[in-house]
DNA sequence: ATGACTGCAAACCGTTTGCATACTG
DNA sequence: CAGTATGCAAACGGTTTGCAGTCAT
């Protein structure tokens, strides 16, 4: 909260109770919200939100670099404060997307790196099936 | 060719003109056009060629398993026509799409299932990076 | 002959933009 | 006070859909 606060002042942009929701809600879930998710959520204790305004502030967040933007192919982008680039894990059943552990994929780009003459900026890494708790039920 | 006439055939799918240009567009590139893209390839030859029926073929295409989406994040989706799973690269300058060999991934595979529970279906791996090609030019 | 396919235009849906008003610093 | 941010509504762009006419079988 504090240090949202300071990264916006820094960077030239305002502190609005609105940036500081949407942030918040990101913050505080693991869910990997979509834009519209946030926006439901906020709506009950910010009657007079707007999709655009989350839409905007999430687009000053990923300018500022402290979220991250992830496309599973679903038809819209869902969001995540954990900046550190990570596999990702989506079921096909509950639709939930979880993450996955990073070290283990270390090996694969130094050997994308090597193979492909490319310098990886980043990837992305996504994984579809069904999680433990679907698997029960089918 | 026989091919595709075969299985559109089998699955009881006309086998029309339009469809056959569709998929042998794909079947004959390596640059992992979008369908705007096979759109402006035909235009010359099938002049009254509509983009929706681009989509529609390529709907058809990826029910029947022949070809793969990639969303590799750019606003529009891109096809293959190699329907096995395998890694791309995408070249933040130049834009290129070329494929990564897929024997790197096994391991990472075989991790992901046992760390995660889920049954792996399908993946998508995503590398973004500058090609060798504009790095020269950098 | 009949039922699926094409191609046009309109609809769709997530996202972006323009602009008048409100608010931060 | 100056200039950015909000929130509404309209625009946008890729994709999908409805439908009349056409074509494959």
């Amino acid at each position: 909260m504090v240090e949202i606060t300071k990264i916006l002042k820094e960077r030239g942009f305002k502190v609005t109770p609105q940036r500081l929701a949407v942030f918040n809600v990101l913050k505080n879930t693991k869910e990997h919200p979509c834009a519209e998710t946030i926006y439901n959520k906020l709506l009950p204790m910010y009657p007079t939100m707007s999709l655009a305004t989350v839409y905007k502030s999430l687009e000053v967040f990923k300018s500022i670099g402290i979220i991250q933007e992830l496309d599973l192919g679903e038809g819209s982008s869902r969001y995540d404060a954990n900046t550190k680039q990570h596999p990702h894990i989506h079921c096909l059943s509950c639709g939930r997307v979880e993450d996955v552990d990073n070290d283990m994929i270390y090996d694969l780009l130094d050997n994308v790196k090597a193979r492909t003459g490319y310098n990886l900026i980043k990837q992305q890494l996504y994984f579809y099936g069904y999680c433990p708790d679907c698997q029960k039920t089918h």
